[in-house]
DNA sequence: CGTCGATGATAAGTATTTGTTTCATCTAAG
DNA sequence: CTTAGATGAAACAAATACTTATCATCGACG
């Protein structure tokens, strides 16, 4: 479970992002002011910061900057810094305040749930999302976005991208339909339509997996769908 | 297959959750008295227990606390109550009855299903059952839905992981036909037929367990089947 | 706006699982 | 040893779940 830190003097989207962001293995916690942030990024150790720019004591930027210049202490902390408009984000990267994104309010969940994976996976950060490990002919270089299978490279959708990641992260694992849908798209959905059945079909297809023996995706009949790990 | 019970009088909402839940993995058990429930509880071991406020003989709140005093019998069994009005809520909470969520009637059967989620999420594993002693050979990882015999992998349909996992949990018990298809397909499950027979047949039959002298299912004769634990 | 690609929904077609029947075989008890 | 009842397992039937083609919708982009 990775632990968030929010800094943000705004009580509802606290709450609203602890909701949301533990159907995604995360633990949100909230911290008012900078300095109670401190505090508890020490006491704590969050996997992640999500800072907002407007704060009271000292503005988020100044935050970002002292985390940054006390790196003894704080180490490597990914900052995920939230700017009330857009113009504002020039300012951040140009600075190079030393964030690792930003994302300009009002955002969507979803958005904030993706740039929250991306960094996690390129600051290296091991206990989830760890970088991927080529699996039965298939690499994947999360940096650049690139999935190779036996050495060619393939195009994928953002959808059939995030699956394949989700999957390999987890090879072996028997994944519910239910958990599929909420990992990828953070909804509590109706399961009605064969979105996701869809979504592994249009997959398999890419990956050349269509026979009856498959060698990457299993179904697992009443259950949902299994990235094959090792051979069996 | 999650085994959800509700304690509610009104006939109608377990009905309308019973069909409405089934789209979720889950299966719905209405007890329309608490002391029905207790009953329940003890021979379904459900996953979940969603607790009208409003009942004959007691009320919800004393049902809660008394599942709560008793956690030697009832475990830590998760509840979700149903509270009449949302004024009512902050006593729930503030009281901390032990409840492990509470919904405001009316309610979004869609906010229901969330709300189980997340309670499921959070109280435990997602698949539902405790750790699982390897015995004998047998390990099952239930987070991933997996099982190996003697390091391999195993392929089981849905029923036949259920009862492997029912009878690990117990090893050495002798279970009925009646108790094993009442945990496996619900409590007024009646089968005019050896069903039960023919997955144990089966479940022996991937096992590698067809000798005369079982490894894991022993039949007991005119009683039922019991899944050896450790010595012989 | 209109096009294009990505994604969601629907439904017909297919596959797998699960329940039932059946019969050979087995067990316990006299 | 015999028998009535119980069990194992094969074969078939019914129920259930999955696949995928196709169409609809949405959003990005010019």
């Amino acid at each position: 479970m990775k632990q968030i830190l929010i800094i943000d003097d705004d009580e509802k989207l606290g709450e609203l992002l602890t909701q949301y962001l533990s159907r995604y293995e995360m633990q949100v916690h909230v911290a008012m002011t900078p300095s109670r942030g401190f505090e508890m990024i020490k006491k704590l150790k969050p996997d992640l910061l999500i800072l907002d720019v407007m704060l009271p004591e000292k503005d988020g930027f100044e935050v970002c900057r002292e985390i940054r210049a006390k790196s003894s202490i704080y180490g490597q902390l990914p900052i995920l810094m939230l700017t009330a408009h857009a113009e504002v984000t020039d300012r951040i990267v140009g600075l190079e305040l030393g964030a690792d994104d930003y994302l300009p309010k009002p955002f969507e969940p979803r958005e904030l749930v993706a740039r929250i994976h991306n960094i996690l996976r390129r600051t290296g950060d091991d206990s989830t999302l760890r970088d991927i490990k080529p699996i039965n002919g298939i690499e994947v270089d999360t940096s650049r976005r690139e999935v190779k299978l036996d050495g060619n490279v393939l195009d994928l959708t953002t959808m059939e991208y995030e699956l394949l990641i989700l999957f390999m992260q987890y090879p072996n694992k028997t994944f519910t339909r239910d958990e599929l849908m909420n990992r990828l798209r953070g909804i509590d959905a109706e399961l009605f339509s064969r979105a996701v059945d869809t979504l592994v079909s249009r997959l398999r297809h890419k990956l050349g997996d269509t026979s009856k023996t498959p060698r990457f995706i299993k179904t697992v009949w009443g259950r949902g769908y299994t990235f094959i790990g090792e051979q069996i």
